[in-house]
DNA sequence: TCGTTTCAGTGATTTTTATCACCCCGTTTG
DNA sequence: CAAACGGGGTGATAAAAATCACTGAAACGA
């Protein structure tokens, strides 16, 4: 058994093995440095991408160039957009961005009806990947729409904080103003009444998320 | 062929003939009147819903019973969510209305993932109604992220006119209030302003659009 | 080491949105 | 017919968020 087959059977472990063949077949690991753009909005999606280790960002532009975050991917899951695309001729609507240093598997998109038939294993994760992701962005139009800003905040950090894996987010005020779509001065506001409440510390350069 | 296989050949065309005589074995129209609520935030999914005839709008409710307008579903169209409950023990996390007098189409969940494997036109209809969905989503996260209370109702206005195929909307400045999550009187203030600038006409019960 | 840049703090002001209070006018209902 | 009710208009005020202008402190490059 190859390195990458074993990476594959530990980040997927319902993959049947005959799933996992065609991928050592067809599907090739890509190391993508951090900060890099991935997708960007209104570019052709000719594969998918299994996240195997680091975080994507995926997130949305509008015309005037304004961010807005989506939610991350984490090792073991994938973007479901970019399997909704039959032909391959669709154009993504979303944006991404690698956060880590990020290694990914790439599926060329012509193998996704084939597997889709073939593999149950396969099917069930396209299915429950496209759940998983509506249920995410369902999430951050409820902030966005029900809360404002300090509730968005407090979500905000407390989503990276999973994601991350940690309570300690290397992040600057301007960041959070960008992917929540406001600016940093309120941010900044915002924050520090939080800090004043004792749910986070602030540090330069960084966030210690206390207690949300 | 029947009065129903007929309609169901009329509005999706694609579909193949095993899947039609499939679909009069195992599916089941239903008429339902207007402003009926069909799903509720929390319930099981048992069957999936292919709208015939009608319109059903598709909203979020958030715990203080809030709602959120996402989009509407018309004849021809489905339900994303309810497509991807692989078991039928997942819960909605989305609620949904008749608009209008509605006839849907019934499918039991335990059929999705057989024709999914048989019918070729089924894996192709659901794919394409999942990316549907999602763009829509999106195009309300946009409008919620990245604009003003005036445009949203712009867009809000300009959706319903597509969606009802007409350009007279019968709506109260509640009813917007509420699926924009706003209140009456900033709507109406701002439905004025929209009056002055000639883009619509505003008469009781409801509202003329002339150019948005 | 010095200038420059980046990050962050803060007051002042404006814009946008929400809330409150109360109005009028049709329609329905008893 | 009178009262009750729902839809809608509007002024006053408050709260939330955005914008502007300026500050200082750390970090960094030359």
């Amino acid at each position: 058994m190859t390195e990458n087959t074993k990476q594959i059977k530990s980040l997927f472990p319902d993959f049947e093995p005959a799933l996992i063949d065609a991928m050592e077949e067809h599907a090739s690991f890509r190391d993508i440095p951090a900060e890099s753009v991935v997708m960007r909005t209104g570019q052709f999606i000719r594969s998918t991408m299994l996240v195997i280790d680091g975080l994507i960002k995926v997130y949305r532009e509008d015309e005037d160039g304004n961010e807005f975050y989506m939610y991350h991917l984490g090792p073991g899951q994938a973007c479901a957009l970019s399997m909704t695309c039959l032909t391959g001729s669709q154009t993504s609507q979303i944006s991404a961005k690698t956060s880590k240093d990020t290694t990914v598997l790439q599926i060329p998109i012509e193998k996704m009806d084939e597997w889709m038939a073939n593999y149950k294993s396969w099917y069930q994760f396209v299915i429950q990947t496209y759940r998983a992701r509506f249920d995410e962005l369902l999430q951050t139009l409820d902030s966005v729409a029900f809360r404002h800003m300090d509730e968005r905040i407090e979500f905000y950090l407390k989503r990276h904080c999973e994601v991350e894996g940690t309570n300690t987010l290397n992040i600057t005020h301007q960041e959070i103003a960008q992917e929540l779509n406001s600016s940093r001065e309120v941010i900044s506001r915002l924050l520090k009444k939080l800090a004043e409440r004792g749910k986070i510390v602030l540090n330069r350069h960084n966030i210690e998320v206390i207690d949300l």
